[in-house]
DNA sequence: TGTACATCAGTGAACGCGCGTTCACTGATGTAC
DNA sequence: TGTACATCAGTGAACGCGCGTTCACTGATGTAC
């Protein structure tokens, strides 16, 4: 019996922290723990694939059928996670200019701010406009994605629309480069980039240009 | 017996082609035709994720252990398949535009050929520039990719040494546009993106404009 | 204040899956005598 | 021309792995009497 005990206290395995289980009623708490180890999860590891139920379970010390209490499916906690960062992006990207400001240099700072998102979350970036976001049914129409877009299409359309262009076709043409500078400088780390700021003002400018 | 061998014989499974077995000596040529099938799995089914070894030998018609006569391991076929698909498209892009064009035109039409390659090979070009490359050792530095950048460098060179921009910054932003235009088009397919080439003659004008 | 009980957060074992890779082998072919 | 043999292209069974998901359950907690 004590050997037992001991042993099975001892043998501890990989999960970081001892967790105390949640009292009745307090069911909920856990919820909010796993969206928490997941998204560090796929923020550190990179990619989607790497990211198992398994391995989220073990982050937060309890076993992997625990979390079906919460989440139906694995495709379920990814969509939590990725509404949660769509949010998150689209305030950053709100809050990095303020409305008062000319819309060229609104553009430039959100621009600057979405890169930044993407290159400082890989993992994260690649959920949510990488080839995973597809077969999770948040391409962009009706999606909170489309929130993040219209953030850069409205001070584009500001500045397009006085001249007779297109603002969407610029606008979407942006949002390409933009997402080139990310996609290309995470995979393509052998390559000589140079500073990050003023490749994406070249671009800016360049794309928003008459 | 004879019921036994009629039932291996009827009982055939999924592989479509009826395989005869090479001859002694002619081993080689099961080597074509695993990177073949290897490759057009790839380019139909768009992911390396989803590219077995089980799955090539089913499509060849020959049991998965007799992949490893020629190739030591599944990185080792991937690397066979990128490094023909790399020359594949330096060819293509190198034959986009003659020689003699100026060097505007000569961009424009190998922007417009590298983006349709990777819109109609997502899965071919999700190897050679996506994550996956990266693992696999085929980032920029000496690689054949860089055979590939090499061919909208030149013709950019040409356009910005004389007036003193700086080539390497302005081919990378390009690559970077060209890059999120294939990426972002494959994935958002919700998106309202309009017709390619005009997107891409936008983007390669206002790009190499000084 | 003390006991019986219902609740429910979380466990542990098991499922079937497809994977990359290993290993000992089979059996048709071309060759040597 | 016919037989014995070595070669070697490819097979089939098995390995251990981690995965998502299911299921019957345990046992600490708060509550009712």
């Amino acid at each position: 019996m004590f050997s037992r005990l001991s042993t099975v206290t001892t043998d501890q395995p990989r999960p970081a922290a001892r967790r105390t289980r949640n009292r009745p009623g307090e069911g909920e708490r856990l919820r909010a723990e796993i969206v928490q180890a997941a998204d560090r999860l796929l923020a550190d590891a990179g990619s989607v694939e790497r990211l198992s139920l398994r391995g989220i379970a073990r982050a937060v010390g309890i076993t992997a059928p625990a979390i079906y209490a919460h989440f139906s499916t694995k495709e379920a906690l990814l969509a939590a996670i990725v509404e949660r960062r769509f949010a998150g992006l689209a305030d950053t990207l709100a809050g990095a200019a303020s409305s008062a400001d000319e819309p060229r240099a609104v553009v430039r700072a959100r621009a600057r701010a979405y890169v930044r998102f993407g290159l400082e979350h890989p993992g994260i970036y690649a959920v949510l406009f990488g080839p995973a976001a597809d077969h999770l049914g948040l391409a962009y129409s009706g999606s909170p994605g489309e929130r993040v877009f219209a953030l850069l299409l409205d001070p584009v359309a500001e500045l397009m629309t006085p001249r007779g262009d297109d603002p969407l076709a610029r606008a979407a043409d942006l949002w390409a480069a933009l997402h080139g500078v990310v996609a290309l400088r995470s995979t393509q780390t052998g390559f000589p980039w140079g500073d990050l700021d003023p490749q994406v003002d070249r671009v800016v400018d360049r794309l928003l240009a008459s």
